[in-house]
DNA sequence: TCTGGGGTCCTAGGACCC
DNA sequence: TCTGGGGTCCTAGGACCC
């Protein structure tokens, strides 16, 4: 059977209260209770905890006493990134056409599985059974004719739920609900539209586009039309990349010294540039976040002429966004502070069988223009002499 | 008892180039 | 005395998402 662009077969996989489900499969005296991970914040909460009030983001305290009789764990990072991956790999056996959104949700496109898998909302339903066979989670699933129906779709059956939105029913499933519902409106513009008497999605429909563009900017306002009016052409991504690297910590209210600030940095640096390294990326864009006591931020920037993963220039790089900061700092006092590297590259390692700890400086010459006219001048950024200085690097300009 | 850590995309102004 | 038009890149800030 022939499956044209008409038909649902967009399906969004969403895990439930994922770390929190996690924490669940794997300490039975979690199972029906409520679960709260993260202490300061809360990262996640089973759906027994949400049933008290408590929400993603809520301050710890605050969510204690929603929830006096609430379990709280200190969150496993590893062990959710593992619980992930497993769950890609039955995405993946579902269909190659998988894209990643965040660690617990994706896109799959099934349009093409009908002869072999049979209709969308079956494989939905087949994939729900096997995340929660093979890994142990509940899964809801939404199945629609776009991408963005199907998030709506999967956040209204959550949770552990499956809703198809047949491609007939669209506007009459979409326009009673909520404008928080649409993809890219958070508390700001939900205010904003409230204020002008729009409280559902068909509320926006009724709008001219030129309207939600003044009230919004051109591409938010282009956008909400869009979505109000059920318009998303967007096709499944496969293999998006990283666009930034980036590590954060918060520091609390004491005053830190300088000599403190430099070393939180330094060690934000070698975080993010070993996670670089580990990922074969260089970034030219480096950005320090922070946060003052009043909780307004700021970020400094600088690019780099070159791409790179290597610790020291990021590090004096940081240093000098830093104190570029400084009287900003001096001011107001600061409680968090980030690095983020981005304008990411691949970087491709190659690796010659050649004796560079006895080789001169024109061996050496010689071996890397070999591999520029192999790899090509751009593929070139440093070499590594192994065996001599494993440590050393070599930065060798294009061209 | 104030608010974590990881990201994405958009906007707007200025520099710079042709 | 008067100063176009278009494009790209960089920096800083803001909103949003999970």
């Amino acid at each position: 059977m022939f499956v044209s662009a008409g038909e649902a077969t967009i399906l969004h996989a969403d895990l439930d209260a994922f770390y929190a489900s996690v924490e669940q499969r794997d300490d039975p005296r979690l199972r029906g209770r409520p679960v709260i991970v993260g202490a300061g914040v809360v990262l996640a909460a089973s759906y027994e905890a949400k049933a008290c009030g408590v929400r993603t983001a809520m301050n710890g305290a605050q969510a204690r006493q929603h929830c006096p009789q609430a379990i709280v764990v200190e969150p496993r990072m590893s062990a959710y990134s593992e619980a992930s991956k497993a769950v890609f790999k039955v995405f993946e056996n579902t269909t190659p056409l998988v894209e990643g959104l965040s660690i617990d949700e994706a896109f799959l496109d099934v349009g093409g599985l009908w002869r072999i898998a049979g209709p969308p909302v079956q494989i939905a339903a087949e994939l729900r059974a096997k995340v929660l066979r093979e890994v142990g989670l509940p899964i809801t699933v939404g199945v629609a004719r776009t991408k963005f129906l199907a998030k709506v779709a999967s956040g209204v059956a959550k949770p552990d739920g499956l809703l198809l939105v047949p491609p007939d029913r669209e506007l009459a499933f979409l326009h009673p609900l909520a404008v928080e519902r649409l993809w890219g409106v958070g508390e700001k513009t939900a205010v904003k539209l409230r204020e002008r008497g729009m409280r559902t999605v068909g509320d926006v429909a009724e709008l001219p586009e030129a309207a939600l563009i003044a009230m919004l900017g051109r591409a938010s306002g282009r956008h909400l039309h869009a979505l109000a009016h059920n318009r998303d052409p967007r096709p499944i991504e496969v293999g998006r990349r990283r666009r930034s690297i980036g590590s954060q910590s918060a520091l609390g209210r004491s005053p830190k010294s300088p000599a403190t600030l430099d070393a939180v940095l330094a060690g934000l640096v070698d975080r993010v540039s070993r996670r670089m390294r580990a990922a074969d990326r260089a970034g030219r864009t480096v950005t320090l976040r922070l946060r003052f006591g009043d909780f307004t931020r700021a970020t400094r920037s600088h690019t780099l002429p070159q791409a790179t993963s290597q610790t020291r220039i990021l590090l004096s790089t940081a240093r000098a966004l830093l104190a570029k900061a400084e009287p900003m700092i001096a001011a107001d006092g600061i409680t968090l502070i980030g690095v983020a590297v981005g304008n990411l590259e691949n970087v491709q390692a190659v690796q010659l069988a050649l004796p560079f700890d006895k080789a001169s400086n024109d061996e050496l010459d010689t071996a890397v223009d070999h591999v520029k006219n192999k790899f090509g001048s751009k593929a070139v950024t440093r070499a590594v002499l192994l065996g001599r200085d494993p440590g050393l690097t070599v930065p060798l300009l294009p061209d």
